[in-house]
DNA sequence: CGATATGTTGAGACCCGTCAATTAGGGTGG
DNA sequence: CCACCCTAATTGACGGGTCTCAACATATCG
């Protein structure tokens, strides 16, 4: 599975302070030890956390896609990010009782949970879990300033491109196959992670399948011409990811699901 | 000075746990302790984190605006985020040694610092430390869900109204007055917040003006129509912002600078 | 094998961007 | 106190990327 590797697995995170990914690891492992009881799953569609009610449960993602979806009072919604396996989410439970966002299984999905209070406990008895799940959330939030840069200056093509290339990174460094991807979004989907309407997603897709850059067929992703797609998202890509490309057959150890 | 009031004063985070209000401010005495030997001052305009150099300290802001900044490959750049008083930034440092944006001062500024292994440090003998920082790390998360879905879905209007509400009950929260505030960002810095052009920014500022829903003149804001505003913004709001209005002359304690 | 969701395509409208010119404001030196 | 400068703010004309509305095709599933 994901992160099969130990300490090793963490040098996939190259801007990241080396002297913690002993502390990270342990936290890993104490997260582990203690979240294995509970394990649960949900079916495409299905809503892990509702929006604005009461809720007490931190999740690790283990297998599948899941959304943090914000439905506005007219029709618009939006997609504010998306979790891959190996991924916690909800991990601000342990600060706030209700959140403003719903998270949804894109996919089949796999959770393990542990509620807030035994969360916190964990933390005070090894601060090491404290420090995994601060991480976390730096790590989203990391993702999450690329996110806004491309949503507020980059057009249609460089935020589909932007998008990918996330993905693709990311699956990657959870130990799983890129050369292809299920990629288990809708195009309606994508529309409300891209801040675009399905019909324009659509047909810059189309455009981007004309020009041989990709295909994706039956929720399968490929990238068909990387070099063209990376030069598409490079302006809205921070400075590391621009550099952070993979190259074919880098060590997957895993097919996804 | 900003949350001079104890414990009290993180009752304006409604949203947040009860019991853990006591941890929060047990944390946050330990860093004032910890961090009121290191004070550092900038000028408007001064970079204090430059963009994809290593850095080592973690900051918190006394008076004064900062901005998170990204500067893309060719000419367009994007405010990610801003920074008012009482807020801590450059948590991250803990984990990353290096940043993709550079945080700027807007204003005059007034910071503490720490060397993020003291931070570390700080955190292993007292976890409340770790739980205050990362509790900020949270908060900054939460506005930006709520950024992301603006500027995935919100027109130009809805925008600066989400701003402007943004940054009043913030500076609210701060202890700060807020029938009127300094807005100490120009047009253009405006329009990179929201994703905007100066232009069209200024466009919308003058009609919102000329509905005498707001009057901004030399850098000096006031909402002259809160409802309307409020109205405006409503759409993108998350569910708690939405009724989280002010009352005008709640406990404003302080003027600001 | 029909039902329903998803994907695809076209035509026209609109919000916002681009380019360019002008005005106002805030500081400096004489 | 005025001349000057430079940045910021403002306004107009025009173009383009994206949205809206609408129709149709295709896939998926019980």
């Amino acid at each position: 599975m994901a992160r099969s590797e130990g300490i090793a697995s963490w040098s996939r995170f190259p801007l990241h302070r080396p002297e913690l990914f002993a502390d990270l690891h342990r936290g890993e492992a104490a997260l582990t030890k203690a979240m294995s009881a509970n394990a649960k799953t949900f079916r495409p569609g299905d809503t892990i956390i509702f929006e604005a009610e009461p809720h007490s449960y931190v999740y690790w993602l283990r297998t599948g896609w899941v959304a943090r979806a914000r439905r506005m009072p007219d029709q618009r919604s939006q997609i504010i990010a998306v979790f891959l396996p190996g991924d916690f989410f909800g991990v601000k439970t342990v600060f706030l009782a209700r959140q403003p966002d719903a998270m949804e299984a894109l996919s089949a999905v796999t959770v393990e949970f542990l509620h807030h209070r035994q969360v916190l406990q964990l933390t005070r008895e090894n601060p090491d879990v404290g420090v995994r799940l601060w991480w976390q959330v730096c790590e989203d939030q990391r993702r999450l300033h690329s996110w806004v840069a491309g949503l507020g200056r980059g057009n249609a093509e460089e935020r589909i491109g932007a998008m990918l290339l996330d993905f693709r990174l990311r699956l990657h460094r959870a130990g799983l196959k890129t050369e292809s991807f299920r990629l288990p979004m809708t195009q309606q989907q994508i529309a409300d992670y891209l801040g675009l309407t399905v019909v324009h997603v659509n047909r810059v897709l189309r455009r981007l399948r004309e020009a041989e850059m990709i295909s994706l067929t039956r929720g399968r992703m490929v990238i068909t011409d990387m070099r063209a797609v990376e030069q598409l998202a490079r302006p809205i890509q921070d400075v590391f990811d621009r550099s952070a490309g993979l190259f074919d057959g880098e060590s997957p150890n895993a097919e996804q699901q």
